[in-house]
DNA sequence: TTTTGAGATGGAATCGATTCCAGAACGGGT
DNA sequence: ACCCGTTCTGGAATCGATTCCATCTCAAAA
């Protein structure tokens, strides 16, 4: 049987829509026997209210949306999850709109939210530009980034909360440091990005804070990928006065350096100590366990999430700019036993 | 500056909100020198269409949604990008909804897309039974799932598509015997259950098929953890006549066998071949690379997704029920060198 | 008995776009 | 000059729920 409007229930009971309205969202004054009857007409007539017609007269849609770069890329799960644990607590539904890394396609899920398909977004943007922002602070529904990100004007009607990939290094080096390590290398992304520079930075002050020397020849640049620290490491094992620990600046590239090390009849940790970076499903599941250092999407997505229901619910005392501090999670692949 | 409604640009321009209409939808006539006016104030103001207001009149959505038992796994994700692609295709938005396993979510999702929330519906269901199965039918809006199922009254209202895992299993099984190995291993799930009677029907098949001797003790009913396929693994050394090949129900199972095989110092391939099943991220991860029969997410979402719009659409020619036939991706860790 | 106010209800406007219908304008062909 | 069909436009209804306002009832307080 096909659903059916108030108006037909009102007519069925006899009484007006607006007293049928008031009687099913209990928002104002509807008497005990009109309300049940009223009850039992709607579920006779397989009543189901519309929500269409609710959002159009609220103007609340309750449902936010997320816009993320890669749908397959597995950091961004966790960061849905989080956001989704937040959203569902206040009674929102989640749209994922997948934006491709394009700038075009960061447009579009602004748009959506100018339409009111959403009361308010999420967004990892990569295409972090004036067009960007200003399309974004056009908008009336709040948006949170999760992008590192300092307002020129301090105008922006946005907030943001990131991870501080530095702090993550700094921590995996100074763990290494802290096993009674000295001679300890680094593989990086390219230094020219912005991502590369402070993950290399991290490791660069750890060194300087314990009065380590540095070492050029120890620091490489490479490309993120199993392949990429699988080479890298290998320059590394060559190099004179080769060191006995390894930070890679992701674990696909730690994973490299546990394959090349492997190879070169190296046993972990023994001979090598390796940490990693995204603490990924697969870190766990290699042998030995890689330590590395996790960047708490999940975290991220729900303080983001948290912030945009404070924005939505007219709440005070949210922060602006949340800055999460990655967590180093210890296994195998850096702690030698004795 | 915030966003304006048709009624605003009319009366800028000086004609009515039909003619507004008409200009910005495109439906209907509309003179050039009204439109050019019409487009120009419509900037001006900033307009943007409320989309509720559109759902309301038009009574399409255009977003659908996906009720997914467990966010946090990898397997759906790949579906979420299938659904995705198809979904961006026709113009649909996606809209996740966690089931988290719970009949009482599933009524929830069903009772979303009654209200209109959404055009229509895929779902990973874990509890089809009769209360879920008549609130889809009540539906006006297509549902499409991704369970096997027999319709018993052939009066369902929904599609289905689903994976053939017991060919799945078959597949790696005979990928074993063609490497010219006789005795094979299985370390599955369950037996009591659907899922892990499949699996394990097609070792058995692919055997009977080949004239090989089923042996019970190679048989290993366990849980579809790492752990829980090393510990099978290890029984499965230990006993007489130790199989040269085990397929695993799916790839952390197979995962822990490598690694008791690693602890045993078997090596992989040559003293043990090993299969998995999902074809995780992982299994190109590990060293060796693991042999795995792939579930096809991707697919399935796409299927599922091409039916409902399909059935959105009006068109004919589409499958109730669509089989996906998974595939087997061959690594190192089946396959000998010589 | 009168006053008062809480509670219950109906009427009507509203949210913003779409669309049917009727009528106006316009141009080409006779 | 007239007719006719195409193109253009405005008015009004509609989608379904919410909500303000006015009215009415009824019981308790004065």
């Amino acid at each position: 049987m096909s659903k059916s409007t108030i108006y037909q229930i009102a007519e069925q009971v006899g009484v007006s829509a607006s007293t049928v309205s008031r009687a099913l969202s209990g928002n104002g004054y509807c008497g005990r026997r009109t309300k049940a009857k009223i009850m039992e007409a709607a579920k006779a007539l397989n009543y189901a209210p519309d929500h269409a017609a609710k959002i159009l007269k609220t103007r609340k849609t309750n449902k936010i949306i997320f816009a993320v770069p890669d749908i397959c890329n597995p950091f961004y799960f966790d960061m849905i999850n989080g956001i989704n644990q937040v959203a569902e607590e206040y009674g929102y539904l989640l749209i994922l709109y997948y934006t491709k890394h394009r700038l075009s396609e960061e447009l579009k899920a602004i748009q959506n939210v100018k339409e009111r398909v959403a009361d308010g977004m999420i967004m990892v943007s990569f295409h972090f530009c004036e067009e960007n922002i200003s399309a974004i602070n056009d908008l009336s529904a709040p948006v949170v980034l999760t992008n590192q990100y300092e307002s020129p004007g301090g105008g922006d009607r946005f907030d943001y909360v990131y991870v501080d990939t530095f702090e993550g290094t700094k921590q995996g080096t100074k763990h290494l440091i802290g096993q009674g390590l000295k001679r300890i290398g680094f593989i990086g992304g390219s230094l020219s990005e912005q991502t590369g520079r402070q993950r290399f930075g991290g490791y660069r002050e750890a060194l300087l804070e314990a009065g380590l020397p540095y070492t050029e020849e120890h620091v490489i640049e490479s490309d993120y990928t199993e392949k990429g620290g699988y080479l890298a490491a290998k320059r590394l094992l060559e190099s004179n006065g080769r060191p006995h620990a390894i930070v890679a600046a992701n674990d696909l590239m730690a994973i490299g350096v546990m394959h090349a090390c492997e190879e070169a009849g190296l046993s972990i940790p023994e001979d090598m100590a390796v940490v990693g970076m995204d603490n990924l499903d697969v870190a766990s599941r290699v042998h030995p366990k890689l330590t590395s250092v996790s960047l708490e999407q999940e975290d991220i997505g729900r303080r983001a999430a948290q912030i945009l229901m404070d924005r939505l619910h007219g709440r005070a005392g949210y922060e602006k700019a949340v800055k999460i501090v990655p967590k180093l999670v210890v296994r195998q692949s850096s702690v030698r036993m004795h």
